[in-house]
DNA sequence: GTCGTTGCAAACGGTTTGCACCGTC
DNA sequence: GACGGTGCAAACCGTTTGCAACGAC
């Protein structure tokens, strides 16, 4: 699976790299494309797409569909549950344990050869309930 | 929550809620667009999409976004996990209880105000395994 | 020097929207 | 008859891609 040796590391990727590792935020590739234009401001949105595809192919990095138009990324790729506002859109990591065993029962009722699974639970989070009751 | 009494009952909407409910898969707009005009040659996908919008809101179906470019619309609006092949796309009902608690759980540690939760497993489907095998 | 990678801009695909007409209530 | 819904086409927006130049190995 990991054909490490075949990638070249570029300024670009490594750059995209470090700064998704910095941040426990679940940024998009937009937020990503102005993240690292504070230290490459030449780089293209292209770039920044095409990296954060191959370093989620190789398994480096997560990507994260937590529902809403755009697709997130996560520098954490381990196995993990996020929550999401359905407000401001905002995901977080959700620090309960894993539910076991799902993925075995799964693939025992379905035939599925089955790879991950993912939990999100969606609400609206504190920020946007003050907000609310500040509004009406 | 539901202003029934406000929704115009058109052949369309009509339809388009039949034609959903009348099937066990989980059709994207495009799919709906399809059915639908097998009965109403001349509707619109616009059309579709708005009232497929319309009937999620009032929670007479839901939108489900199991990852892919492509949203979903499931005639069940009950809370259950789906599969997800990631190799042809399709999404099934998987039949596993609820995951008990987490919804509680989550929102006493985060804050949240939480209205719903997700789980999806991906993986290949039996199909997908069968033809890998014949094409190597 | 090779060949993967980049920047750029144009293309893409799913979804949304403005508008004038239509049909349900 | 009012006003929400419709068909149509154009606009939108996140993402992908073709291409010539570039730079890591």
């Amino acid at each position: 699976m990991l054909s490490e040796t075949m990638l070249r590391m570029t300024k670009q990727r490594q750059t995209i790299l470090e700064e998704l590792r910095s941040v426990t935020s679940h940024p998009t590739a937009d937020d990503m494309y102005e993240m690292v234009r504070q230290r490459l401001p030449r780089i293209s949105l292209g770039t920044v797409y095409r990296n954060l595809e191959i370093l989620a192919a190789e398994g480096v990095v997560k990507k994260i569909d937590a529902g809403g138009s755009k697709k997130r990324f996560d520098g954490n790729a381990e196995t993990h549950y996020h929550l999401r506002c359905l407000q401001c859109g905002k995901v977080e990591d959700l620090a309960i344990p894993l539910v076991s065993g799902v993925e075995e029962k799964a693939a025992s009722l379905s035939g599925y050869s089955v790879v991950a699974h993912s939990l999100v639970i969606s609400g609206v989070c504190p920020d946007c309930q003050k907000n609310n009751k500040k509004a009406s």
